[in-house]
DNA sequence: TTTT
DNA sequence: TTTT
């Protein structure tokens, strides 16, 4: 139907590298595994407990897609938001299975980098913050700037990235 | 880890009438099966299409479950926020199934009915809005006020609700 | 700094009909008056009490400030995504004063209508649900499709809509 | 009207250390000031430009507000959600002037702290990580746990945090 | 006033 | 498999 609503928002760790496949296209499609947990103590035991939740993040946004695969290591902390989004499989028994992923579609999602130690080499000499970000939309779409649009397209890390992603990825 | 975040938020219509489970201590815990869906025009052959996802959603939030149970029906139209969860579990062949949902813990968790048509007997009287809305916490923590908190606990759908309802939860 | 995220999610009604003002370029800039409130017991004296807010939101958004002319008026209900921005103006006196808005800038952020009969004379007929939806981004950029893109780029409210708009805007 | 929601969602930086109220009965009220900040390239220039946004923030969840006071300072990064309020103040010349805030009311809204350099104290020592989270709720409604409920009530920094914090907090 |  |  439409008047619907479909968001996830994630604030997590990658618990691997990222996985890069491409389409046909030579567009990149990136996997994440990243990693929520909550901590409490048991009132009972007074002893601390933790559960931890690991989630798939599939990456078709493509300018995402690259600054994922570019920035993102194992151990890094993102701000995701995506759409949740069920698929059907077969196994190898030939077995109907089902996977829910997080995905961020093409235009669509966003990604915010909270650390900068796992930001890659460029970053890699950064005191600290050095993060980066960037939300969803074209990057060629942008630019023209006018007092009545009031805002910025998408939001930077610096000057510190490679040139050739300077001019695709609006950061 | 600490420092993360696992939210979803869903806006979309029950597919069928909730169904509700209880535990042993009585508390009941309400499952919905949620539709969202998303419909676009295919520039290729300029006709219209979508995509519904379907969503389960698991309430232990003993209040929303009782909203839940008491007011909403197939076809009610839902603010749901929550978590998500994958949980393990064993086909009849023995095998390990994955299954992902949309949890609302014990206080945790937002439910607001978007419309009232599908509220159920006490709302079908409405005129058209009428519909009603709680945000997690405790019932029985809230209801005293004071400037300095200059806010609610909960929101309302009016003075239909039964009273015993209207003691355990702050609608 | 980069590595942040200022967002803003209401789901409310219009206090009053939108208004548009237009851009040199010609492209509108609507204003929306949004309610939301939050009613509770209060506990000492038994009685119901109500809190309601008025939000104002700023569509810089081109196909969401379409959408919303078109669409909303007085009473229509809708889920609006946008960001918190506060600017500083002069009051006849001469004196600074700051309002704060939610602003949908270009190519961001979201608006889906949750209702129909607010919906304006096409939509007027909808035996219930009927609402229509769009999230940010821009039209033009859409349309194609492949397997492995897994989506749409929008929300549809049926094929009621003018085709002038049926053109511009992805629903 | 119920059927609403209003809710802010912030990742930002503190421009300042908190500043800690007290209400007559004790508890702490504390106010954030939080900046998000967006970068892009102007395409005309070429040049690199930014807008910063800052947030009034004010924490009357007691929980949250003594996590806010002890941990959080000058520099630190969070993760906040509230809820939009505007109130209306007299300014000295008693002209109605308006402030629009971000709320965590009591027993709602959520803090998690992304970073821990900016701990406070107890984490000055640690190496990285060590931020600490907390979702809303009441600290004394958690610590019962059974595999129905399947979730913590509250994230946690570890171990390092003083005990009298430790039984009121669940972190 | 933060952060990069 | 992350993180604390």
């Amino acid at each position: 139907m439409s008047g619907s609503v479909n968001k996830v928002i994630l604030v997590g760790n990658l618990g691997r590298d990222p996985e890069t496949r491409r389409l046909n296209s030579g567009e990149p499609v990136v996997n994440l595994r990243i990693a929520t947990s909550e901590t409490w103590r048991d009132k009972a035991s007074g002893e601390r407990r933790e559960r931890t939740e690991w989630h798939n993040v599939v990456i078709f946004n493509e300018n995402l897609a690259r600054v994922a695969e570019q920035y993102l290591k194992k151990g890094s902390k993102v701000y995701i938001e995506g759409q949740l989004q069920t698929r059907k499989w077969q196994d190898k028994d030939g077995q109907e299975r089902y996977t829910t992923e997080v995905v961020l579609q093409r235009f669509r999602g966003e990604l915010t980098i909270l650390d900068s130690r796992n930001g890659g080499g460029d970053l890699a000499g950064e005191e600290e913050g050095g993060s980066l970000g960037y939300s969803g939309g074209r990057g060629g779409d942008f630019g023209r700037s006018s007092p009545m649009e009031r805002r910025p397209a998408a939001a930077s890390g610096g000057s510190k990235f490679p040139n050739d992603l300077d001019d695709d990825i609006p950061f």
